[in-house]
DNA sequence: TTTAGGG
DNA sequence: CCCTAAA
């Protein structure tokens, strides 16, 4: 657990993209489902998605982004390390490998925690993703290597028919096969072509699903990219996700820790991490094993340079509703001023199979950002194409609203369009006197579907905790919600999350709720 | 002032 | 949503 725990705390400061009115909201997510995300936050060697819409960010964030996030403080990445590792496509699915030993030893903290991704020599190399991956082509040799890459043990079958089977089911199966690839005919291949980013956000952008060979249900697999906030130094390269495991988790836990007691909001979390990792065992196959099958995709994370503040903010990742979406959490040590760039990630793993799962993400411009800092670098690694927009469409659960994903590239602009319209509109704030002499707010103003959207994507963004940010950046334009509705309705939100999962589904809670949720069209908010 | 939490 | 303790 402290494993995971640690993992889960790690640090990242994500944010979404420009999160004011004007702005669009961006969202991506990935899909992810329970099991993987739940390996994403243990197993930091894999990363799925990568986002980057220009150079607004984007949020793809992985459970591996966790790693990237996560900084080791001690360790300094290697921009050139890791840019070669990203690009360096390796043949044999040595993520998987790596990751399935990190397992074994039990070590998966041990990676997150080698923390500097450069430390992690051996890690995978995530340049296959780049490219499609097609196990026609290898020779039996080849497939023997790609076999024990990803599951860890060698084999003696001649037959490719069935080594590639095996490999294209192992990697199908692992959650990371997450959104960009698609194995097709004992062909993995990356869905989307062309993005731009390393190719992993534009596909992923594209279409999150994957098929497998079986013909199962696809599972989805969603991660948003959050951008952590790393220190300068580490980002001075370029932003660049390091895959390095965080070991600060553990040390940010523990500092937390000192500087307060847990939080209700942290016994949660932890409770929901463990949660979680239960729960993630239907379509898990590399958890059961041990191995993790990762995807062999990475992706490489964009980092964002944050340099405004100059003033580094750590967050952890928290997760939503269990294992549905994560989403940074301000670092337990506060007091100092939330930073402003951050870039969250949020994660969505409807783990359902068959769920078709999408995720939002919308695409923004740099400029469309807030005009926050100026300082922030929004230089991301690589970008995807923009059009490539996803809508989530999340419904306020209390309300018993529903999500719907919608994926529409391209069409992001309706949602923000929809979203405006409905909640943003008036500002008039109706107070009322109270007995007492105070004045109240009147009483509830419901909380749109878009103001939720906008919520969840501050958060993600921003991180958890960092209200006034939040309230600033994203809900400039809503004069009634202030900074603690904001807290109260996140508040509201998780817990509603995890109300709502039934017992004995495979599908995490957050992701049940989703779904739940998810019957009716974006169109028809209750606004 | 802002955040976390309880009410 | 409100109120308050902490920071």
């Amino acid at each position: 657990m402290d494993k995971f725990l640690s993992n889960l705390q790690v640090e990242g400061d994500g944010r979404l993209v420009p999160a004011t009115e004007d702005e669009l909201m961006e969202v991506e997510s990935l899909l992810i489902d329970d099991r993987c995300g739940m390996h994403i936050d243990a197993e930091p060697g894999q990363t799925v998605g990568c986002i980057s819409n220009e150079g607004s960010s984007s949020w793809m964030a992985q459970l591996e982004s966790l790693e990237g996030l996560s900084q080791p403080k001690s360790k300094k990445v290697d921009p050139d390390k890791l840019n070669g590792r990203l690009e360096e496509p390796v043949p044999s699915l040595a993520p998987s490998l790596r990751e399935s030993n990190l397992n074994q030893s039990g070590s998966v903290g041990e990676l997150v925690a080698g923390g500097s991704p450069l430390s992690v020599t051996t890690k995978p190399d995530f340049s296959i993703l780049k490219g499609e991956i097609c196990l026609d082509n290898l020779s039996i040799k080849e497939l023997h290597e790609t076999f024990k890459a990803t599951f860890g043990r060698e084999t003696t079958v001649k037959d490719k028919q069935w080594l590639k089977r095996r490999i294209s089911m192992g990697l199908t199966n692992s959650c990371a096969v997450s959104t960009n690839f698609i194995i097709k005919d004992n062909k993995f291949a990356k869905k989307g072509n062309e993005e731009g980013c390393n190719g992993m956000y534009g596909s992923f952008a594209k279409d999150p699903s994957i098929v497998n060979q079986k013909g199962l249900p696809t599972c989805l697999v969603g991660q948003l990219d959050y951008h952590k906030v790393v220190p300068e130094r580490r980002l001075e390269n370029h932003n660049i996700d390091d895959y390095s495991g965080s070991d600060d988790h553990e040390n940010e836990q523990r500092a937390a820790k000192r500087v307060r007691k847990p939080t209700k909001r942290y016994i949660e979390e932890f409770s929901e991490v463990e949660s979680k990792e239960s729960s993630g065992r239907l379509l898990n196959l590399a958890k059961n094993s041990g191995h993790g099958l990762m995807s062999p995709k990475s992706h490489v994370r964009l980092v964002r340079n944050v340099s405004s503040g100059g003033r580094t903010v750590v967050t952890r990742l928290d997760s939503l509703g269990g294992s549905g979406i994560q989403v940074p959490c301000v670092s337990r040590v506060r007091r100092s001023r939330p930073r402003k760039n951050f870039m969250a990630l949020l994660k969505f793993n409807p783990s359902g199979m068959g769920m078709a799962a999408t995720l939002v993400k919308k695409a923004l411009d740099d400029h469309s950002f807030p005009p926050d800092d100026g300082n922030e670098d929004r230089v991301l690694k690589a970008s995807s194409t923009p059009e490539h927009v996803h809508h989530l469409f999340v419904g306020m659960p209390e309300k018993g609203k529903q999500f719907s994903v919608m994926s529409a590239a391209g069409l992001g602009n309706n949602m923000e369009m929809k979203m405006n319209s409905s909640g943003d509109s008036d500002d008039n704030v109706v107070t009322v006197p109270t007995s007492k002499g105070g004045v109240r707010r009147k009483h509830h103003r419901a909380w749109t579907l878009s103001e939720v959207m906008k919520l969840v994507e501050g958060v993600s963004r921003y991180g958890a905790g960092r209200w006034s940010e939040i309230k600033r950046l994203v809900f400039a334009s809503y004069s009634y919600r202030t900074s603690v509705d904001l807290k109260d309705k996140w508040r509201n939100l998780l817990k509603a999350s995890f109300t709502q999962t039934p017992p004995d589904t495979g599908v995490s809670s957050f992701s049940y709720f989703l779904l739940t949720c998810s019957s009716h069209p974006p169109e028809n908010h209750d606004y």
